[in-house]
DNA sequence: TTTAAATTTGCAACCGATTGCAAAAAAAAT
DNA sequence: ATTTTTTTTGCAATCGGTTGCAAATTTAAA
């Protein structure tokens, strides 16, 4: 096998000391011009691999951001883990990331995995099921930052980057309510998740400023997957008096359902308008065009990671910012427009 | 600050050898069933954590595989990766990512950031303008696997897993002839890179069995997103004469062109057919429903993930192989259905 | 009770880069 | 030529697990 070249090896042949061949691979202003050209010209020649190991260990940093996540796969969190990569490789850190495949034990074992592996920081997004984050408590002790977003935990000593699902929930359902529906259905994900529990409170009382009263038979709650779509629309089919409205949770269940039902004659916006959540392109191309949340997903990645940075390099303090909330806002669509 | 505890802390505790600590946290036969209790609750009480870096220094391994990607925001790599960190972590390795935000550039920097981060393997899908791999020879020259996927490079000495786009591109092609088409364009990538150049030789030796000519008129190259589909389509209803069907590389892009063609009063099927390729959900949504070529994409990251395990595991040798090919096959739907 | 065999534990030398402090060398000042 | 200042380089300890081999302890066999 090829035997690594290390400091040492150009020590000995350079004939200066491993100190100040470390010192002159990173630019040291102490070292000599001419010295450093030779180091790092050997190191070339011979091939010499900086071990970011030896290295790690003897500074105690790893340069490493850990993410965890429900999954990769979906719009929103491809997104936002697609600036967190960007901006943590500008700021010269790498991300190791986890899923925790929505399941809180899955979600525990990641973060002792990434505690293990000694991330400088970490940004998660919780699972369908967690409901504590007692887990995170070890990074919390040793004072390694950890910034939720998205899917957070309402606690004080946390920090979060979110949207206010309340209000957009809210807002979206008024705006059903103006125009004129009744039977407003709200399809949705585990009431647990805050996400889910604020949209479902916004919902609420909307209904009830709107003068309608809640009822629990209009609530279905799901996966909110282009399956689960199928799946709700057949339910609503079933029904004896059908809804005028469905508030979904999700861009891609909402088409999903919407497909079903209009293949089942029912007309979009008229006999039941339709609205989703988190501005997929699916939203964008379906037809009618879908009402949506306009849910800054890159922005918040780029925002949670960029936080997360900044603190480690000690330019902010994260324990100044409790929550963070980003502008989101309705969009309005032929999906739920009933008056012209 | 908070002084870690290592296992020369639990040793004093304990009264035995750092040796024997370091053998009773991992389940060594050799170790007494009570030491082994011992030390691992009292451990625990202490607050121990592993040092992944000592470790890793010492063993001269590193559970780590790096995947370099295009971009993370998109339906197939989101899948593939999603696929590639389960199998991985099922396993017991973890994965670090990067993105060449399509440029080669960023590619040879990330290729030598997962270098120095002594990745134990690398699962990679080529930028756009990627021509040369020459940067992936330091890990052949050591014997860390390289395996490709999706967006490889012919070599002998490589390893990639894809599916066949050639064969793909000219099924769906031909599927357009046979529905009476004969002025079939494609909208496609960048022909450097194998997906796209080999798409572009199946639609053409497809028109060319179908007895149509080939016009270099009817070809558009782009970036293949909502954007260029929406630019592309503007393209389309400025030609004098006007196509009769497009054979799109990409599903998204495909979608949001049916877009733009259908406000300005295009019919689909009927005036211009459309087919895409991914499968990704968009097509199932949209109507019609696009005609398309399913793309094994999470079986895809499951497949080179595993391979590049086994191989890392003992288990079977990469360089067995060379190629693997997945299965993949044209889905015809609505939008290319001219005839009943 | 001895001897042999099996089970447990410890010694000590790694793995490779970093850094405070001191020493050496070179340049500048006297 | 001598002293002072500045620039370069080196010493040596440190970071925390790992592992081959030997030693010690326990258990089994004679």
């Amino acid at each position: 096998m090829h035997k690594d070249i290390t400091i040492y090896d150009l020590a000995r042949e350079l004939k200066l000391s491993p100190a100040t061949i470390s010192r002159g691979l990173k630019d040291h202003q102490a070292i000599n011009k001419n010295t450093k050209k030779r180091i790092v010209d050997k190191a070339e020649e011979m091939g010499y691999r900086f071990n970011t190991f030896a290295s790690n260990l003897r500074k105690r940093k790893t340069n490493t951001i850990g993410v965890i996540i429900p999954r990769l796969n979906s719009y929103f969190v491809s997104n936002a883990i697609a600036a967190m990569e960007k901006i943590a490789s500008e700021a010269g850190y790498n991300i190791i990331i986890s899923q925790s495949m929505e399941s809180m034990a899955k979600e525990e074992v990641n973060a002792k995995t990434m505690f293990d592996n000694r991330v400088d920081g970490l940004l998660v997004s919780l699972a369908y099921d967690t409901v504590s984050i007692e887990h995170f408590q070890r990074f919390i002790k040793r004072n390694i930052p950890v910034i939720f977003f998205d899917r957070v935990h309402e606690s004080d000593d946390s920090v979060s980057v979110v949207i206010d699902n309340y209000k957009n929930a809210y807002d979206i359902t008024s705006h059903l309510v103006q125009q004129g529906c009744t039977g407003i259905m709200h399809i949705t994900g585990n009431l647990k998740r805050n996400v889910y529990r604020e949209r479902f409170r916004g919902y609420k009382d909307a209904l009830k400023d709107g003068g309608l009263d809640y009822d629990e038979e209009r609530l279905i709650i799901g996966e909110l997957n282009e399956e689960a779509g199928a799946v709700a629309a057949e339910k609503i089919l079933a029904m004896k008096k059908l809804p005028d409205a469905l508030f979904v949770s999700n861009d891609v269940c909402a088409a999903s359902c919407m497909r079903v039902l209009k293949q089942s004659g029912i007309r979009i916006p008229e006999d039941i308008a339709i609205a989703g959540f988190n501005n997929d392109p699916i939203s964008r191309m379906v037809e009618p065009n879908i009402t949506t949340v306009n849910y800054p997903s890159y922005q918040m990645g780029e925002i949670a990671a960029r936080h997360l940075i900044n603190h480690l390099k000690g330019t902010a303090d994260i324990h100044s910012t409790n929550k963070i909330i980003l502008k989101s806002e309705v969009l309005i669509r032929e999906s739920t427009l009933k008056k012209k």
